[in-house]
DNA sequence: ACCGGGATGTTCT
DNA sequence: GAACATCCCGGTG
């Protein structure tokens, strides 16, 4: 039952989002386990917020690895990154979906009446994002330090040893990497939707 | 089950 | 003004 440190961060995202699967999300009395996770790249990704440099928007993404990056999408939704790599570099793993472990009662008030099954709760980086109660106020918070209540910890559940992959959900540019990773099987996982064109 | 469309507002062109 | 790292609901098979 390990904090991950900072060096678990300070790495290739594609590296660190597999290790991340298998891995704890916890903020107070709930907890769920990561079960799909997709890398950001920066500069060289053009499916990345970073992909042209540096805003008032993804500035977290610019600071050092173990960062939470939350953003606001479509309107009405958030979504929760771990920032990874150095300061600058602009490199972040999206968390798309977790297995819930404890606090359930609360997760369900956080998400609502659409969530009628437990794999409702975190199938999705939104509703993950939902149901932890994630929003504007947690960009920027430390996930190494445990800062604002949140962090993400190894509770010695190994990541699987061969992960499924496919390309990322939901992107027009950068759409061609298969930079996504999620445990095969797992109920949470989210649907894979192809993108209309 | 698998589609299609609408909600809703911030960000960047 | 368009795009957007999404979700939910109501149609149809």
């Amino acid at each position: 039952m390990t904090v991950l440190g900072r060096e678990f961060y300070a790495r290739d995202p594609k590296v660190v989002a597999k290790q991340l699967l298998n891995k704890v999300l916890v903020r107070g009395g709930r907890s769920a386990r990561i079960v799909e996770v997709e890398a950001y790249c920066g500069p060289i990704d053009a499916g990345s917020h970073a992909f042209r440099g540096q805003t008032s928007r993804n500035a977290t993404m610019f600071g050092p690895g173990g960062g939470l990056y939350v953003y606001f999408t479509y309107g009405m939704h958030w979504c929760a990154n771990a920032v990874c790599g150095d300061v600058d570099e602009g490199l972040a793993v999206l968390l798309r979906a977790a297995a819930p472990l404890t606090g359930l009662d609360e997760l369900r008030s956080a998400r609502g009446p659409a969530a009628k099954r437990d794999r409702d709760l975190c199938s999705g980086p939104a509703k993950l994002c939902q149901a932890f109660g994630l929003d504007r106020a947690f960009d920027g918070a430390d996930l190494v330090t445990g800062d604002r209540g949140v962090t993400i910890i190894d509770d010695g559940r190994k990541p699987p040893r061969r992960p499924g992959n496919s390309v990322r959900i939901g992107l027009s540019a950068g759409a061609e990497h298969p930079w996504r990773w999620y445990v095969e099987g797992d109920p949470n996982v989210s649907a894979l939707r192809l993108r209309k064109e």
